[in-house]
DNA sequence: TCCTAAAGTTAGCCATGGCTAATCTTCTAT
DNA sequence: ATAGAAGATTAGCCATGGCTAACTTTAGGA
């Protein structure tokens, strides 16, 4: 399994048959598909960030119960994490963010907060608005984020 | 692959060590992984059902282009949709929607038109528009589009 | 101190959804 | 009518991200 293989190799005759507006309709698609690979990242760097800040570190068996999966799949994705970059870890000791993960972690919060406003901004209940943006923040382009947070200014 | 395993399966110490707050994050995060095992369905039923109106039919080669992936991995995800009683098909044969997929093609579809009207209404782009719409649809709850279509009539 | 419970890890399974290579059908144009 | 091209399928590979079961390590209390 840590075979850094890399293999997201866009497949050779995409958009081969297709019309103008096609290849535009693909490429959305393999980009959404790409933010789902970004995801765990995303969601992992964030929650680790949140929890060293409000507990002093972020425990696997802490980050299992609030990501809703079971430690092995949590201790799957660290190393996951770690071969990526993104944090940096001894066995049975601490966990500690990079840089590089600390700076998504931030970027992550921000894009997340910007979102919540927005849709209580639009009138839901907090409870709607924060479980939406869970889903949402992965997919939301910085233009689009640049109009959420627009319209929060009206 | 074939075997009809069905295993979701709940960790069963999800949200043990939980707070009060943990675990409704703990379920949002599963709600999300729930969303993203539907996406698939839901896109392909939506294209197949574009591509029989505008052209008739729908072949496999036509939505390996729109959605810019292989024939083979069209075939497979077509036989999990046959399998899941969204389609019915025979072997070179055209597929046919069922009930259940053009229904769920035309909740979708409807879905999608909203949320482009939004962003549009937004004031960003007709690119942007679609291209977030795409990732934003399968995450967007019943109450936030409701907020969309009642932002949209103002 | 030392024993036990909690936390962490490893191993191994499974479904999903990508891909390529190779084969098989269908269709079309000569 | 048939050969070759286009489309469809199969087989087989791989990474991801879930899970359970079993094991190891750590840490805390008697």
């Amino acid at each position: 399994m840590e075979s850094n293989n890399d293999k997201p190799s866009t497949p050779t005759n995409a958009g081969s048959t297709g019309s103008p507006g096609t290849q535009a309709q693909a490429k959305g698609f393999q980009a959404v598909r790409k933010a789902h690979q970004s995801e765990i990242v995303e969601d992992y760097v964030e929650l680790i960030s949140d929890l060293i800040e409000q507990c002093g570190e972020a425990r696997p068996v802490d980050i299992a119960s609030h990501m809703g999966v079971t430690q092995p799949t949590v201790v799957k994705n660290l190393a996951r994490l770690q071969r990526d970059g993104f944090i940096t870890r001894e066995k049975y000791r601490s966990i500690f963010l990079t840089k590089t993960g600390a700076d998504l972690a931030n970027i992550c919060r921000h894009r997340h907060r910007i979102i919540v406003a927005f849709l209580l901004h639009l009138g839901l209940d907090a409870e709607t608005a924060e479980h939406d943006a869970e889903g949402l923040e992965h997919h939301v382009s910085n233009k689009t984020l640049a109009a959420f947070e627009a319209a929060l200014e009206k």
